[in-house]
Formats: structure tokens, sequence, C-alpha cells
DNA sequence: CTGAAAGCGCTTACAG
DNA sequence: CTGAAAGCGCTTACAG
């Protein structure tokens, strides 16, 4: 009786598949592991035995054999004290993403929110936990960036989104093409005034290249381009909310507005309403990141996106890649019109 | 050369540290397992050889031999042909504090995204990945709630949420509370005549319990309950839009409004916006999951959430629990104040 | 086409 | 306190 309570049912072997089937350990492994040289005959036998006994292949001890994981494990850094409910939501995307790439190559994915110091951990290629690892996560976390790009360094297999260090290993969005789009589309609805929210200086790499972008499509279309703005605050979306109050307190002119990021844009969005600001009558604006709550704000708001699903790919890819290869890093964004925008 | 560029650096294993620390390949086992009958001296010197060696144990050899997995697997379900892009962020919320949770207990997370009835998998334990998993997402996958329960029937060692059936083994809000501080709360800002929107007979079966709370609240504060508002809509979204367009159309009279979910509540923001109808002056509104886009929208939505927290850890215990052990089911929620009620 | 045997890298009785 | 040996459940040369 207590011994029932505590025993798991042994779980079935290859062993006793064999036995019920008749043939050998080895036979079976062939037949389940789709080896050609084997009888059409002997394969069901030994599929049927799998089916009856309910088998399924113990992942590890096949893995240990082989040499591979078959799995990639994935970091989520976050701020520093915080914990996954403080995520930006476009890091969940980007983490969704990342997993159904892994999918499509038939990887498992092991996945691990990471922000305080004690529970940073990247050896899991050493450990034998994963063929490669992919970091995401916020920028700002300078400590993790730090542990992971050392990681790197002795480990390699490593995919970075957002490092702060541009001789990474990272992917990223075409930034600029999306700071050419921003502008353009600003353009279209009439800006002339054009001001760029986000500091080019942010450990968020990315950040640069928008404000780059932006530069360059200014210049084409023939527009003064300005300092980017630069706000203080303890997140995004206050430091969007900020930059706001600076603009107008400066009275600066401004009719068309490019954050380097949603959640800035967000945080403006909340301000400029405040401030009796119309948008997208008195001011045109635009985001990057292609954020889910930008479809409720007032007014929804138009932006960057890029494409997710490649995103994922290339991380992917970019973590298993041997040695020498080096996939493509770049990945490509377009305009998701909403209605911030005339 | 060519034999250099093939060849990964061969792994080291416990052997080679055995062999710089001049011990056996046990005494390192127990050295680095933190095993008590260790020389303080011994385990100095094989840390010390582990250490110059890079060495980190392979968990796959060690959970084989040891018979755990120390991974839990999660698995968040979609709307059938849809990706990751098109999750819910309340499953992606509840997806980050279950991995923290499992964190917390020393376990790994792996994570799938299952959408399509052929990738559907879920003998995580049989296949010894994982020593128990969970299963979130979106109650509209039938087929794969279907799937998923069978699982549990042979597998056990599984825990839902979001489940469609009241059977298994779920873990779910408070949500009766949910309906009491709503309604309370609404009644608090003014309202009288309080409508809730939602379907009782969802396959969401959280969205009667939200339902059954209204009930019992409204009759404790002895105002009249009405029939639950039920509109048709591709998804969530666009059934909140569509409840108010039903409600404006047949002229009833309402001055309160409890959605059944956030994403309801934000398209019905949008419709009353559009109609002219004021929130929260005309008409106070709560939904329900904490949505991070409430935040964002005009105005930003009151909504009852559950502790994400608490949520995670009860969906790890219950998918790790033995046999016999039933763990708490119900996680407690609470008001969170934005602006759409008065 | 199939089987017997070795071995993937650990951990854990079993001795000493 | 430490070592030699067995074994976790597979897969894969190696024979036949």
């Amino acid at each position: 009786m207590s011994s029932s309570d505590k025993t798991r049912p042994r779980p079935v072997t290859s062993i006793d598949v064999a036995e019920r089937a008749g043939v050998s350990q080895s036979t079976v492994s062939r037949a389940l592991s789709g080896s050609e040289t084997i009888t059409e005959a002997t394969r069901r036998r030994v599929e049927l035995a799998a089916e009856e006994l309910g088998y399924q292949v113990n992942a590890r001890a096949a893995g240990l054999r082989r040499g591979e994981t078959g799995t990639i494990a994935i970091v989520v850094i976050g701020r520093d004290g915080q914990g996954p409910a403080a995520i930006n939501p476009f890091y969940y995307s980007l983490l969704g993403s990342t997993c159904a790439a892994a999918a499509e190559r038939g990887y498992e994915a092991l996945v691990s929110f990471q922000a305080q110091p004690e529970e940073f951990f990247g050896h899991y290629v050493a450990r034998r936990q994963a063929d490669g690892v992919v970091v995401i996560g916020t920028a700002t976390n300078q400590a993790a960036w730090d542990y992971f790009t050392a990681c790197a360094k002795t480990a390699g297999r490593m995919a970075f989104w957002g490092s702060p260090f541009d001789d990474s290993v990272w992917v990223r969005s075409d930034n600029r093409d999306g700071g050419r789009l921003a502008v353009e589309r600003l353009v279209q609805g009439g800006a002339q005034h054009i001001v760029f929210v986000g500091d080019p200086a942010s450990s968020q790499r990315q950040f640069r290249e928008r404000y780059e972008g932006y530069l360059a499509a200014m210049e084409a279309v023939g527009l003064k381009a300005g300092e980017a703005v630069v706000s203080s605050g303890a997140d995004r979306v206050s430091q969007g909310r900020n930059a706001i109050a600076q603009l107008a307190d400066a009275d600066a002119r401004f009719d068309g507005l490019f954050f380097a990021c949603d959640a800035m844009a967000l945080g403006a969005l909340e301000e400029l309403a405040a401030r009796g600001i119309a948008v997208p009558d008195d001011v045109g604006v635009i985001g990057f990141d292609g954020l889910g709550s930008g479809e409720f704000s007032a007014p929804p708001l138009t932006t960057v996106e890029p494409d997710f699903a490649r995103a994922g790919q290339l991380l992917v890819e970019t973590a298993l890649a041997s040695e020498g290869e080096r996939p493509a890093r770049r990945v490509p964004v377009h305009l998701i019109e909403r209605a911030s925008v005339r």
C-alpha cells in the first residue's frame, strides 16, 4: 500500500518494446528513428508494440548518446530587481517568435528570465543543455550584458538581440530603413518640423541607428533635421512623457514626432493629450516596435514594426551557426498604419 | 585544416577534472554536487581543477543517472492557424511568471507554442524531458484542449490554466471575488445599472465564474442583475465592440459595464468613444486580466488582475505534485485602479 | 536486414 | 573519506 503510494510507474524502455515485438533493442531504435535499413514489416511490428506500451523514447538518453541536445536556450534579460511583469511586451513577442522559429527547425526551447546577477547563467552549451543560446531583453541591464558578452567570448554559439555591444553577434532591425519609413510617412502627412525623440547614445544601440535613419531621410527629403531629444525617466514611458514636457516648455516648434520606441511614444501620447495638443492634427506621431498596446491608445499609434517571424529565425540560425558561418543579421521592418499620422 | 573546421572542441568531462585534480571520477562528482562526505581540501582541489578546465557538469548525463529532469514543460496554446503574434498578452505574462516560479523551485522551463493539431505534443514526462507540464493559452482551441485533456488522463503531472474542462486539474483566478470587486467599485462610482458582458457558456470557464460573482455581488448590494450580454466576433476585441453596438441599438440602459476580459473591454472603449458615450462620466467600465494595454487606452482601463506570481507558483506546484496531493487552485485577484470608473 | 556489444557522461550503492 | 564498478536508456559501429 505505502509502496504503491510512492512508486511512480516504471517508465517503459526500448527493451520492453523489443521484448514485446520479439526483436533486439537495436532494431527498436532503428525502427522508431526512421532508419532506412529496416523491413517495413519489422517496423510495423515495433511501432505497434511501442504504441501498445505507450512507449516514448527517452530524449535524454538518446541525446546523450547522439551528442546533440536538440534544444536552444533563450534567455530574456529583465531590469535588475524586477520580475517578468516588468518585461517590455516587445520582448514577449520576440520570445514567442523565437520559440516558433526553434520549433520550425525541430528544436526545443529552454527559456529563462534573468534579471539579477545571482541568477545570471549562460553556459547551457557547456552543460550540454542546449546547442546554442539566444539572448534578448532590455539593454539597460548593464551587468547582465557584461556577463553574457563574456560568456559569448568563451562559449560561442550565442546570438543577441538588443546587445549594447556593437561587436557581439547580434541580430537587429533594419533601423535605418525604419527611420526612413517614419520620416517619409510623416512628411506625406504634411509634417515639416520633424523631431526625433530618443537617446542616440543609449545602451540600446538600435536607437542610434534609428536616429541615423532619421537624419539620412530628412536630408533626402530636403528637411532640416534637429538634435535628438533626450529626456530622463525611470522607464521608457515616462521618458516619452518627459520629452513632450521638455519640448513644450522650450516652446519648440514641431509637427512630427518620431520616437525611438513605442513605449516612449505611448507616454508621449498621454502628455500630448494632457496639454491639449491634437494628434494627428497638430502633430503626427510614429513609434517603433509594433507594440500591441498601440492599438488601443488615443489615437492608435502608427509604428514601425520588425518582421518578428524573421527575427526569430535569424536569432535561432545565428545561435546555431558553426564557427565560420555568419547568417544575415538585419531584420526587415514595415510600417503599421494606425491613426497617429494624418 | 579541414579537420579543425569540423571538430568542435571536445567538451571537458568529469574524467578530465578527476585527472587534473588527481582524484577519482566519483570524488569529482561528490565534490561538485556538494556532498557532505568530502574533505574541504579535496573539494577545493576539485573545484579549482574544474574552474581551470572550464568544466560544467553535463546536465543530460547527470539527469539520466539521477532519474529526474529538473525541467518543467510549459505549453502555450494559440488559436488554430495563428502564430505567436496572435497570443493574448495575458498569456505572455502568465508564461513569464510561470517560468519565474519554475526557476524559484530550481527547475528549467521548456516552452512551446502549439496551435495546430499536427504540432500538438504533451508527452514530455513520458519522454523524460520534463517532470511535469503546465498548459496555458486560449480556451477557444477546442482540438488542443481535447488533446491535452486526453494526455492528462494517461500521463498525469499536468496543470491547466484556462481549460474548458471543469474536471481537469486546473488553476484559476478567484473569479467570483473578482466579480464582487468589480461590482462594488462600480457601485461606489455611482452606477446602478450594471451590465455584465461575456458569455457564461464560453469555453473559457472562468467567464461563467465571473458572471456568478457579478450576480452574487449585485444581489448583495441590492441591485437588479441582468442577463449577460453575449456578442459575436472573431476575437475578444471585436466581441467587445459588438457588445456595445448591441446594447446601444437595443437602447439598453446602463451606467456600469463589467467585462469578462480586458480585450473585450478595450474593444468596447473604442466603440463607446465612437458613439460619444463618455467613460467614466456616462458609464463606468471595468475589465478583467490586468492587461498592460489598458494603461494606454482612453481612458486607462480599471481592471481586476490575478496575482501573476502566485498563479505561476500554483501552476508549477500543481504540475509537480505527486498522485495524491492537490495544491491550492485559486489565485487571489485585486483591483487595479486606473481611470475608467469615477 | 538484424543482433551483441560498447559507450555517451554522469551518480551511487558497495567496499575499504 | 575515497575508489572501482555498475548502470541510467539510448544509438551506432561492427559483425554476420
